[in-house]
DNA sequence: AAACAAAATAACACTAGTGTAACTTTATTA
DNA sequence: TAATAAAGTTACACTAGTGTTATTTTGTTT
């Protein structure tokens, strides 16, 4: 015995997704989302009482997914393999990543929910850093990793090297194999 | 015959450097930065109209001073000294690539004068740009950078790694070092 | 010390986003 | 087909930022 909804989860997320990153997070207005999904602003507001929740709730659904896809790659496959995997993971979750560093901009008083879907956040990335670093680990084992770099450093020039403005629109997959060459190989020409 | 100044244009430009990092484009407004500055509102409006103008300005700013210090580069030396010199120069300038990142923000409908100091921009943006590519054509040509890698690559990887955050906050020196090695050298153990 | 001009402020009208309450629409079910 | 309940809209009061004008402050010059 229900009206059916004008609307889904799924496209308030998507239009959540792409206003965010055309606006940022204080020019991202439930006015702005309401025009964009064709809906009254007040509708929006049955669901989410402000931007900070909604906005949250956005970067959970998506970090869990991408830790469920992280958690799929094969671990019994070799590390150049999962190393190859995992970076195409991170590419296809651009989006998000540039996203989560919205939350510093958040209000500092944030009522009680807020600060929870905060600490759920912190611990999905948390388990993010442990498993990856643990492949870390497993690759300079296996002597593929140089032993004298961070983990901090490799995660940190992987998960920055997917931000690296593609200005000449190189096809995707060729772009994403000239990213995995610098990554791994470095600009140097070894001697 | 003059009053003088409760603020300098240094001072209004380092509160815009750090309230825009602090809070973003939409986020930073002419009453914080009052407050950040103790001073009226109404007096920042005696020098800049609006926001756009003071921004737009403060980038100019920095950025010509990038480039001249880019060009102070000793040209006569190794190839090696000068990259060594570029990325250091390039992470003491990392806020305003940060900041420049929110011209895309900017209303469309803009004045005159803010089209004209976005064009000064592009300018000098492509002034840096031709600077550096002219460097990394002579690390190719001296055998340093491998030839197969194009310029974009290169340059957005090295742009892009200033940014990896320094999350267990590892002294600046140190750090610099780190970074400078990931870049010229990948993730990868060479065989 | 009177005139002046730049610097700064106070105060106003205006705009746009926020959050809520009362109301209407629509589909289900009893 | 009348009752029901979720979905949606309209309308209101509230808040905060914008840009301008009239006025006051402050230091210099003659």
């Amino acid at each position: 015995m229900t009206r059916e909804r004008k609307f889904s989860t799924q496209e308030l997320f998507k239009a959540t997704n792409s206003l965010l990153l055309r606006y940022g997070y204080e020019g991202f207005t439930f006015s702005l989302l309401a025009e964009s999904l064709d809906v009254s602003r007040a509708a929006i507001y049955k669901y989410y009482t402000n931007k900070e929740e909604l906005i949250i709730d956005y970067m959970v659904y998506e970090m869990t997914k991408m830790l469920i896809d992280l958690q799929e790659i094969d671990q019994s496959a070799t590390f150049i393999a999962q190393l190859n995997e995992l970076i195409t993971l991170i590419f296809t979750y651009k989006d998000i990543h540039q996203i989560l560093g919205m939350v510093h901009q958040f209000k500092e008083s944030s009522s009680t929910i807020i600060m929870e879907k905060k600490e759920q956040l912190g611990k999905l990335h948390l388990d993010m850093y442990r498993y990856l670093e643990g492949l870390m680990i497993q690759g300079k084992k296996d002597k593929f990793l140089r032993e004298t770099l961070s983990n901090d450093v490799i995660l940190g020039c992987i998960f920055q090297s997917i931000a690296i403005p593609n200005h000449r629109g190189i096809p995707e997959h060729e772009w994403i194999q000239s990213i995995k060459d610098v990554v791994c190989y470095g600009i140097f020409e070894t001697k």
